[in-house]
DNA sequence: GTTATTAATGCTTTAAAGGTATTAGTCTGC
DNA sequence: GCAGACTAATACCTTTAAAGCATTAATAAC
């Protein structure tokens, strides 16, 4: 049985009449009339109740007719939702993200996607770095919204933005006031940083800042969060690095300065798998490139 | 798209290898290849993500994959379902009956059918025979079991049963002792009978039995339901006749009598409509006429 | 009784599906 | 690094199932 069968059966049982249904199928009566008579042999049961001059449906073929309906109309949504979920309108989308993305890029590049994709479902979870990679390998976040370098040959990275970062001074500091502010001003600071194995990369960078600025840090601390160190600053610690986007969350004892001439920066990046074919994802990555192509117009006007 | 194309892909998904689902379909690796191009061409989707060497998913093929799993199963069901259909293994089936035919041939009937045909819903209700054609005529009801003679040409007869109806008498009539009891004896009695309109030809053969016994029956009463006609006899109102099955139920007050010689009595019959096609009632039917052989047979024995 | 209607049948044509042989990459093992 | 096995795709031909055309047979209506 094929499912052009069910569509000639709907068809005669709709119109009780082999001539008008061919017609409307586009086919000759006669054609219609053997393949329904094959359809009846092969269910061995008798679809219609035939006069040489009427039609009628029997309760055998009454019953067909609403199973037959049915699959037919199933058969024409499984087309519908398999195209849906090709083009990435229909599936689901994990994203991890930094706590600084979530102040920065994401809110707009996740409204862009929600309102273009609503049926999309999406989670959200934020993670360091090092945790997205590890939920990407296992197959427990579709991209990630993390800081470079990322040297894992089998993710796709896209730098999409340069954040720099600030340095967070307890209000009552002598240097809280200082309009410019130097990273050689803060040779004898105690340094609030985070621990060198969360980011061995972005660590040594600091060391190599200062150390261009003629010192070699004091650090009294290593601290897992941003959050965290912010906190430990306003109880007089010592100062740290914070991501520009962070400063937001106000701390009434924390002030937050951005540094003349050199200053840490980290590059934000998304990445994904490279054997993911996800079409969702191939949507929300259309969707960050265009907000960056946006973003990079701005800046330039 | 036919359903051979989905059985072609749920094959080759299943197995991810176009030769060893060519094999398990019966056919050649070549043509299932070109099926399957061909319903990724007309679907405008990739269903699997081929090398030269491996076959897998893509995220809409798994979709498809679900779907088609569904609709075949569907399919196969939907044929299931119509051959129990045709067959009168499923469908409903509404029973009317006169109050006596529940008290005598109907049960066994209707247990033999319940065994044999659980699938079937069963709906039984108590009509005089007036109300049993009416129903017939109203599509409300498929089958009746009802007392002859009727006219409707458009209804189909079998007589089923004869029932000698007996005479109820009050207990402390002075025939109610006797143990030989003809109808002449009763000349003198006050008759309690059922509503002339309510069944003319049985009124009337109760008349001409009395004629033939010699004297005309004083009608103190026309009453509906032999039931009711007990009441009155309890209640010494008169005497009255009753199907031979309603003695069972008991009135302390009333005793029944065969009358010796003639006798008032009644055909019940079987009655469906001739344009029912219904494959549930046909098998009722059989039903019916294997349980009368079997009455036939133990009478002659 | 004649005509119109309508489903079925016989025969021919067409188109879709299938088969065979072969090709073109890709992986494995020595 | 190369030979051989493996596997999906392609080219070309054959088979088969479905469709068309012409006609028949039976019924209903006038």
């Amino acid at each position: 049985m094929e499912l052009h069968d069910l569509r000639y059966f709907v068809a005669v049982a709709e119109d009780l009449h082999f001539g008008r249904a061919a017609e409307r199928l586009h086919m000759t009566q006669p054609a219609l009339s053997r393949q329904i008579q094959a359809l009846e042999a092969e269910l061995d049961v008798q679809l219609f109740q035939r006069t040489k001059r009427s039609v009628k449906l029997t309760i055998a073929g009454q019953t067909f007719l609403e199973e037959a309906k049915q699959i037919l109309c199933h058969t024409e949504q499984a087309i519908q939702i398999t195209r849906r979920v090709a083009r990435g309108e229909v599936g689901q989308l994990r994203l991890s993200f930094t706590a600084s993305a979530l102040r920065s890029v994401l809110p707009e590049m996740v409204r862009m996607f929600r309102d273009r994709y609503p049926d999309v479902q999406l989670t959200m979870n934020e993670r360091c770095t090092n945790d997205q990679i590890i939920a990407l390998q296992n197959h427990q976040t579709d991209v990630g919204f993390l800081y470079l370098p990322v040297s894992e040959k089998w993710l796709t990275l896209k730098p999409i933005a340069e954040e720099v970062w600030l340095v967070a001074l307890p209000r009552k500091h002598p240097l809280a006031n200082q309009k410019q502010l130097t990273l050689s001003a803060l040779a004898k600071e105690a340094f609030i940083l985070h621990p060198r194995q969360e980011g061995p990369a972005f660590y040594n960078q600091i060391i190599r800042l200062c150390e261009q600025a003629g010192f070699y840090p004091n650090v009294v601390q290593e601290v897992e969060t941003s959050q965290t160190r912010v906190g430990l600053v306003a109880a007089g610690m010592g100062i740290a690095f914070v991501p520009e986007h962070l400063q937001t969350v106000g701390d009434t004892e924390v002030i937050y300065r951005r540094l003349s001439g050199s200053a840490p920066q980290l590059e934000l990046a998304i990445a994904y798998r490279r054997d993911n074919f996800s079409p969702v994802v191939q949507q929300f990555l259309h969707i960050v490139e265009e907000r960056i192509q946006k973003s990079v117009r701005e800046s330039v006007a």
